[in-house]
DNA sequence: CACCATGTTCCTTG
DNA sequence: CCAAGGAACATGGT
């Protein structure tokens, strides 16, 4: 269940519900979900230390744990599938289940079903990660910089993690939607002002998707056949979150903005969606016209998004 | 059967 | 050597 905000929604669940607890067994089920440690080894490090904080990085999930005076941390990757959750012991252990956790109290799933999502006790995946969106360190003149040395297009070069992490296939469409950036645009020739206007939709994005995924009543314990998923929000009768995203996943419906049809091609074997009229590979002078922030309340003032995200 | 799916890494190509 | 493109990993949903 990956991307940024679904990564940091559950660890600050985690962190409220895992400091403390003991490690009182680890099954490696899947060893080639522990990487590159060796499943034995890697049980072994773990075995009676207890779990201290829990945090993110880009979208790996830390967690330090410590038994007397030896600390370590274990890290974790959800790939496309993966789920992480603290469960009653008494609860079934789910189809795909990767690496449990026996807890002091409880226990500790790590279930992948693409099995693309690792553990690991070494650091080294922490290194060469570009600046985290929400920080100071995501700075627009070295995103400039970095974009203008590539000949790739824009939305396939969001996805890298060097120049900026966590952003992932559908948040890169949704904010280049939002900044009128034709996904397919090569990164070197944005101008300033365009890549000055990405970063900070870069930056709302992500923030409205925290914001709301740490309202919505997701299954973070594993309970339910529902999933810690917020994309797309949650089906709960009447409520339906479905339409949040702006233009991912809307191949052929209207654009909110300007009721063209929205397109999807295929990028770097990735599905990109774009609305082909509001997304132009042109240079605009002046990216922050008066017209183009009128059609930004409008996208914001739709009744499926001004409801649910406007509030924050 | 066809096509689609939230991510990263490795190999090949130019 | 480098950048970019594509396959691979593995399973399931529609």
């Amino acid at each position: 269940m990956p991307e940024l905000p679904e990564v940091e929604v559950l660890v600050r669940h985690l962190q409220q519900v895992l400091p403390g607890r003991r490690v009182a067994k680890v099954s490696v089920i899947r060893e080639k979900s522990v990487r590159p440690n060796k499943a034995a080894e890697f049980a072994q490090a773990l075995l009676r230390h207890r779990f201290d904080t829990v945090q993110r990085r880009a979208k790996f999930l830390i967690f330090t744990l410590s038994a007397k005076s030896f600390e370590l941390s274990l890290i974790g990757h959800l790939g496309m599938t993966g789920r992480i959750y603290v469960q009653k012991k008494t609860a079934p252990l789910p189809k795909h289940a990767a690496v449990v956790i026996e807890l002091d109290r409880g226990r500790f799933v790590f279930e992948d079903t693409r099995y693309f999502g690792r553990m690991t006790l070494d650091r080294t995946c922490l290194n060469n990660l570009g600046p985290e969106p929400l920080s100071n360190e995501f700075e627009w003149k070295t995103f400039h910089r970095g974009l203008q040395h590539s000949g790739q297009a824009i939305k396939v070069r969001l996805l890298a993690q060097d120049l900026v992490v966590g952003v992932g296939n559908i948040y890169a469409c949704e904010a280049l939607f939002r900044a009128g950036i034709d996904p397919r645009a090569t990164s070197s020739q944005l101008t300033r002002e365009q890549v000055r206007h990405l970063q900070r939709c870069i930056q709302e994005t992500m923030a409205e998707a925290i914001a709301l995924g740490s309202t919505l009543p997701l299954d973070l314990a594993g309970t339910e056949s529902t999933d810690g998923l917020f994309y797309f929000g949650q089906k709960r009768g009447v409520n339906t979150y479905e339409e949040r995203l702006l233009v991912y996943g809307r191949k052929g419906e209207p654009c909110y903005r300007c009721q063209a049809k929205i397109q999807r091609i295929v990028q770097a074997a990735r599905g990109t969606f774009f609305c082909p009229r509001c997304q132009t590979r042109r240079i605009r002078n002046r990216p922050q016209s008066r017209g183009w922030r009128r059609a930004r309340r409008s996208v914001k003032s739709h009744p499926l998004w001004g409801s649910r995200v406007a509030q924050w």
